[in-house]
DNA sequence: GATGAATGAGTCTTCATTCAT
DNA sequence: AATGAATGAAGACTCATTCAT
């Protein structure tokens, strides 16, 4: 088994660089219309406006090319939190920007908010890595704040599984689904179980 | 529409009840164990035992029987809190024994866990049946508890919502992914959110 | 691995075994027109009458479909020499009248014919198994003959595939490609190797 | 119909020749090793270290290649049997030797031997070319000695066949599937039923 | 009611070949 | 000459669904 097996294939020239590209901007957007199973490679490969035959230039598989977009995406999920994360303010305050920011993106771009979803039963690692990732990083930004006494209880992965789990429901029911309330909103709210719970 | 499209056929016999059951328990196992789209018709049909023709005698289609049994197990689910709630305490003692009751049912039953989660993709109206259905009732106890002067700030569904994500990324990763755990312990430390938030 | 793979699906009812046999038949057919690699599951079961699907009610797939009807004509040709052997008289003369024999049905079936021999390359453990079971069933009928007294010289493994050879290439030649020369005269000349050598 | 119709394209360089060099070594290894049809014209240039449109700066077709090879090959095996022959003495002794150099080449170069041998059905005019070929020649030899008066009985070109034969499935046997038994030794052994037949 | 044979649309994937650079 | 991207026809195989028995 090649390391390499399901990564993309490496273009060799700038305009193969293109039609990858091409192709993963068609899938993407395939995907997040019609989920995976729905999804074909003629219908994507007509998207992108190439021949069926290019997509097998580009990607091993359908399987493959899903993989690739959901670690691509989970990446611009990550890379979100990042500047938010640097400003290093209180810690609840963080988490509320960190969830705004995440609820816009959920509306910006909920076909990608529906692959990384889907990709629990389709592609299990990568959804694994994606969320195992995000629980761990909250987690240790959790345990830096407490480390620095702005949290004062305990802090356990737990808390995290509960914050993310909170973040990716909102974001599904007010991103995706319904946008009825406004990012904002819905994190200011939100945020006020972190705050002081239910009282 | 017809109103009964995919409920499952009404068998008229006692033999017949009989079949439809054990298609019903296969096809259960076999989401569970493949996810729908890997899932059969053969292959549920010979787990139950029964002939291919037998099963469209009691479905109308795949999809169907998946939605079929989205709603039982979705109404199972709801059953899960119904004498919890009865007993009426605290609220946020309330909510944490759900959370623990929901936590062990994961665990036990992780088959239903995964087939409810895939109804997102598969069953999109059974699935938002469920979940806005759990929300408003979580939102409906926060009211009652409000009302009752025992939470004293503000609840919005929002914060059902968050509650509902929080549960259900709880039991996934500490009901079904790995049992590193005890539900008690679980629920009782993400119970500590929404007793007094972070702090 | 299930110890049933390749084999043809059992058909459980009459008509099953019918359509079974018109597609086993069809693509004898087509394959020794076509070889093996030039005929398409299609064009097989378009011959046949049947819908392509049915293919795979009773076969696992095209190589499986291949090396069943290997195994079947491995066996025809494998009857062919019982009768001739059960009169058990001079080896000499046996293998005389095997090679006619041969001869004969290698005109009359020449597809069955090219199927054995195309399986060197697409079902090599059938073809091994029918020119090992060959080469052992002669090598055991010159053994017993010499037993008889009526070998005088030593008997070998590599006499038994010389024939082999021999009796291929003859009717190859002579069945196959040209029918120049009646199948008695072919085995009557080349008999007289078996008999004096070249002398 | 063009005379040069499948034959290699002329290099016009001296580098153009060490590419078409290259390619038709690398086709020789994939196509013993996988043969015809599991061979790829991709996989050919990947071993050859060559890019994929160079193939057809040299060949017509993956087809022309094959039969090019085959072509080569096939000389390569007449070559085999010129110096022994040359030497001319008794024609039982003569095949004796043809055999042995015949056999150790099937060892030496089994994935020769199996691409004349798939020939059969991939570019029927190049494998008969080479078998009538082959036949023709040792008939002529059988014809010569019998001139000679060094055979006493008829000779036909059935003799020949029978003889091919023999040679061939020994090499396949003994040279290329298991090699259990030294050339010297099958080629003596065989040899006995040329000198003396059965008896 | 039960059975399982039959159907064929729909998919993925391969790969020889062409051609612009 | 050499390169490798692009093409699309062709083929194996799956499986939900229908229907005669």
């Amino acid at each position: 088994m090649d390391a390499a097996a399901n990564l993309p294939r490496e273009p060799r020239t700038e305009r193969g660089r293109r039609t990858q590209r091409t192709i993963l901007d068609a899938a993407a957007a395939e995907f997040g219309d019609k989920g995976f199973h729905e999804s074909s490679i003629v219908s994507i490969t007509q998207r992108a406006g190439v021949a069926l035959g290019s997509f097998y230039t580009y990607f091993e598989s359908k399987e493959a090319l899903f993989k690739a977009l959901v670690l691509d995406m989970s990446e611009q999920v990550r890379q979100l939190a990042l500047p938010i994360v640097a400003e290093a303010r209180d810690p609840v305050e963080t988490e509320l920007s960190v969830l705004t920011r995440f609820l816009e993106f959920a509306r910006e771009h909920s076909e990608i908010y529906r692959i990384i979803d889907e990709a629990e039963f389709v592609a299990p690692e990568a959804w694994r890595a994606h969320y195992y990732g995000g629980a761990s990083r909250i987690f240790a930004r959790l345990k830096a704040a407490k480390d620095r006494g702005e949290i004062t209880g305990e802090v356990d992965e737990i808390h995290a599984w509960a914050i993310i789990g909170m973040n990716v429901f909102l974001g599904l029911r007010y991103g995706v689904l319904e946008r009825d309330r406004s990012p904002e909103e819905v994190a200011a709210i939100a945020n006020q179980l972190l705050q002081r719970g239910l009282r």
